[in-house]
DNA sequence: GCGACAG
DNA sequence: ATCTTGTCGC
């Protein structure tokens, strides 16, 4: 847990549990969720705002990991993924004045860093695409992950390698 | 039938 | 996600 707009760490926990359901796409966050909520439970504070590693609405079902989450513990969440999932986004037609008018916005592809693969983030709970856009980019500081997930994953890793 | 497919 | 060699840039 970060404290904001500092990005101060300010709590970590860390679970590890058993898979209980299979990698499906589309279906993350019932591979997901179980441990989150345990991990989320066993912080000091409940967090004001959850940065999710996949999509919130931007799912075929518009209901992403972030939107399960989200919902779940009634907290706001924004969904930030490493990729798409689901729609598409560039290519207007070649000729002149063509422009892309979807008939529904999912997301929005954002670069975080500058030359960087941008991440795909999509609003979760009880938050709009705007707000989940400006958070999540104010919590982009020097990677192209938002600090609460980057450090999330370093913590994660860290403990697998010592072993 | 074929391609796409969060982590 | 994980595996895995070499490579690029600060």
């Amino acid at each position: 847990m970060l404290e904001y707009p500092g990005l101060v760490l300010t709590d970590q926990v860390l679970v590890e549990r058993p898979t209980t359901f299979p990698y499906v796409p589309g279906l993350l966050s019932f591979r997901e969720v179980p441990a989150l909520l345990e991990a989320l439970g066993q912080l000091p504070a409940a967090p004001d705002l959850i940065l999710c590693d996949g999509h919130g609405y931007a799912h075929p079902r518009r209901f992403g990991l972030a939107c399960h989450l989200g919902l779940w513990l009634d907290t706001p969440t924004i969904g930030v993924a490493k990729s798409r999932l689901t729609g598409s986004h560039d290519e207007p037609g070649p000729g002149e004045g063509r422009c892309r008018r979807p008939r529904e916005r999912l997301g929005a592809v954002l670069r975080t860093r500058e030359r960087v693969k941008p991440v795909f983030v999509s609003a979760g709970h009880r938050i709009s695409l705007r707000t989940a856009l400006a958070l999540t980019l104010a919590c982009a500081t020097r990677y192209r992950l938002p600090e609460p997930t980057r450090l999330a994953d370093k913590l994660s890793k860290a403990h697998r390698s010592g072993r």
